[in-house]
DNA sequence: AGAACTGGCAACACCTATGATGCAAGTTCT
DNA sequence: AGAACTTGCATCATAGGTGTTGCCAGTTCT
């Protein structure tokens, strides 16, 4: 942190949050970014998101990755990271939050209410397996510290409940299954999915949704 | 552990690394032999199962911690743990080594041949929830260098290949599944019922291939 | 009992990642 | 064009983790 004990009198508040560097007005809490301070430039709105998606990129290939690593990869000096990001934390805030909205927005393109819940499953479980295999690491870490980041996420949680219960309702699900299993299941496959990245989302949400419902077997000595 | 403090004479240290018993070792870096390494005494023994479970309590809780955190967890002193093992890779390659004995054996003890296919899945699924409840850490950083650990999974693996043909020769897969996603989905699920301790294994071998074979919906409006 | 081994402790050496600055050169915006 | 902003670079400071070593008291083994 900055001890603002600074031998510089001429800026009262080292503000070296993920905005704007020292000079600045605005006594920001540290961390992460926003709305209150002012837009950054063109260029260091474009170096931001660089370096969140050159973090999103190394991070989930090693999650123990230095800064130095992510500056390299993202073609940008290792200060200009930590002029960005207050600290690791912050960078990783910053990334969930990013692919938290991202996710809302996957989430929200596709399963209105009025859709029948079998087509509604189909296409969020293409939308999400799209933005998880570019966002797979933030959304990891998803257990953000920030109450807006938590909140959507919530929601998508409920909405994700909700087609379910609408699921099993329109008789897609069978009646018995327990609802924290099946989620647990669903997100168990959309995981692994992810993980090995082998064709495009529509395919591979078919595949899942498909494993999800008959399962494997052919169901003959299973009473 | 890679800047080589040549200066430090080859002493007579018996502390080749990981060793659990007269196994044969890698060759280490510094280029001294490890040589014979003899039995450990009982307590020493001790100390070093005691180690490994709580190294594996502690990281698969937080990967990153540290080996005075492992140490503490232990009931030991950070130092005797660098005794036992030469360093952190060399702990967790002895935490691999550890846990994938106890996979194999888990795997030896419940699929024989000759019983039918879908009963050796429950079993082998129980007895393999059963260890890795115990041992997620250590397996899943089971790509070990130690070359006689490597053998080990390539054996289970084949095994477990191996089943899931028995399984769809006897009709209780479908013919037209996927070896691979099958595989994958298997494992998702096994992963995903570890992580949520909910049950004891019995039980939850049961749902979890209830899950894979049948699947969660009627099967009504799926082609 | 006595030799050999083991663990705790304290102290040390070393390295790496992190984060802060100041400055000069280049870019954006007005 | 000129002010404001941004970045790279070189530099510094620091903390925290890792791995060693020596010594002593306690344990194990024979």
């Amino acid at each position: 942190m900055a001890y603002s004990a600074g031998v510089s009198e001429t800026q009262p508040t080292p503000q070296p949050g993920t905005t704007t560097q020292g000079r600045p007005r605005r006594p920001e809490p540290s961390g992460q970014a926003a709305s209150a301070t002012r837009a950054l430039r063109s260029d260091a709105e474009r170096t931001v998101r660089t370096i969140l998606e050159a973090a999103e990129r190394v991070l989930s290939k090693n999650p123990a990755a230095t800064m130095e690593q992510i500056a390299e990869a993202a073609g940008v000096a290792r200060t200009t990271v930590h002029r960005r990001f207050a600290s690791r934390e912050a960078l990783v805030d910053a990334m969930a939050a990013w692919a938290t909205r991202q996710f809302a927005a996957a989430v929200d393109a596709a399963s209105p209410e009025n859709t029948p819940p079998l087509v509604a499953l189909y296409q969020v479980t293409a939308n999400v397996l799209r933005v998880k295999s570019d966002w797979g690491f933030a959304m990891s870490r998803a257990l953000s510290a920030d109450p807006e980041v938590a909140r959507v996420h919530a929601d998508v949680e409920q909405r994700c409940t909700r087609l379910f219960e609408r699921a099993r309702s329109a008789g897609v699900l069978r009646a018995d299954v327990d609802y924290v299993w099946a989620k647990r299941a669903y997100y168990a496959l959309i995981h692994e999915t992810v993980r090995s990245r082998d064709g495009d989302p529509d395919t591979l949400a078919v595949r899942l949704v498909d494993t999800l419902l008959r399962g494997l077997g052919t169901g003959q000595s299973l009473t």
